[in-house]
DNA sequence: CGTGGCCTTGATAAAGTTCAAGAGCCGTGG
DNA sequence: CCACGGCTCTTGAACTTTATCAAGGCCACG
């Protein structure tokens, strides 16, 4: 459980001791695949790191459609935002798969931050790494339209995956549509608009980046 | 000087001692309405105070459009994204008005935190803050059409007046257009159509709230 | 009194959503 | 092993919302 924390970049760099003290305050919970963690305004006394598994973070819309806001992975937190600001959640958390987290309380978290200056400088890189995308979240929104987010997106895959062209998403095209903010009818019309010019082949949830120059232009230009 | 930062939120609570540290390391700016303080992708060696005046900070789509982020007033910070992760600024940042800021080296301000636990707990409190309304932000451009959007926003404003129904906006439409993710013929109209359902009056930049139940359900439900 | 900025209004066009229907896939159970 | 029900995904057509383009009004300021 030690080596599982001190793994863990919100943690990095800490002396052993203080990680025996994050030992200690932790708390361990397992999920099943699409449990609810918590939800939009219920009170926060803590926040969260995700152990293994993966986990939504959303918003809902009156009629029940959803805009994710992040999808995280391993090593990542959520959370913390009610844990320094206001006490409520500003969204829901859903497992994506069966999940292991560990919770740590507000209250002893805040008084380890004291302790130790750098668990508060890896808190605010976490916290301005965050705040850097959704800057880019709200002006993909905005400012581009659905063909040249999906672009991007893809783009950011390939990125990810150390520019390689044959991508596999791990999520499915319903939860993409929500992350691109739009609906699956949408997204399903231009994956095929993006195939028929040649710019990616779709075989499932296999995309293959066959021009990505072609891709790179429709990021930055928004047209399809 | 030194009340001037004193009044600062992200200083509140600070010794004196540090407080004179913050002194010496600032750096006054002086600024006149439409200036920018910086671009995106400009590399951020620090973040800014706002002392006076407005500042706006934004993105922009290849077409020129514009979508505003955030507007700062005195008292508030902007560009520590730039400090604690990456380091370049992910949005431009102008001043609405004639402005006077503060600006506080990056290697300075960190190593004042990690003399002073309650600096790094304040300025997780704000990003903490940020990301909330960032939160909002992209709920509110992803969920809702632009009449439900403007609606949430007066009604917003109407809060930070201690619930007046009589509001004066402290931006242009346009600006406020921009605000909304949306552009300016589009507010016109909206704000048109709803003079005529009776839910607010408008006279030039006062507009009085008529119907504030019907604003509420239209922010709720966002049909016009 | 003219000029430029900001706002409004109208006509038109594009993009996205909604509604409806059907195809493909998979696990379960007969 | 196959049939069934329940998913997710796809496709089509109508409709809604918003952006775009163009023109005109209002007001402040020189």
């Amino acid at each position: 459980m030690i080596e599982q924390i001190a793994s863990i970049p919100l943690f990095k760099g800490l002396p052993k001791e203080q990680l025996h003290d994050l030992v200690n305050i932790s708390v361990e919970q397992v999920f099943r695949r699409g449990d609810s963690i918590f939800c939009e305004g219920d009170e926060g006394k803590g926040f969260y790191v995700v152990v293994s598994g993966r986990v939504k973070i959303f918003k809902l819309s009156t009629e029940g459609k959803e805009q994710i806001l992040h999808i995280l992975g391993p090593g990542e937190t959520f959370g913390e935002v009610a844990v320094f600001a206001g006490r409520h959640f500003p969204a829901f958390a859903e497992t994506l798969e069966a999940s292991k987290t560990f919770f740590f309380p507000r209250n002893s978290f805040i008084a380890l931050i004291q302790k130790e200056p750098s668990l508060a400088l890896n808190m605010l890189a976490i916290l301005s790494s965050r705040l850097r995308q959704f800057a880019q979240l709200v002006e993909s929104l905005s400012l581009k339209e659905v063909p040249g987010r999906l672009a991007a997106y893809l783009l950011y895959l390939s990125e990810q995956r150390q520019g390689s062209s044959d991508l596999e998403l791990d999520i499915s095209k319903g939860q993409l549509a929500s992350v691109l903010g739009t609906i699956p009818e949408t997204l399903s019309r231009i994956l095929a608009r993006m195939t028929a010019q040649k710019l990616i082949q779709v075989n499932a949830s296999q995309i293959k980046i066959v021009n990505r120059q072609g891709l790179e232009d429709l990021a930055e230009t928004g047209k399809l």
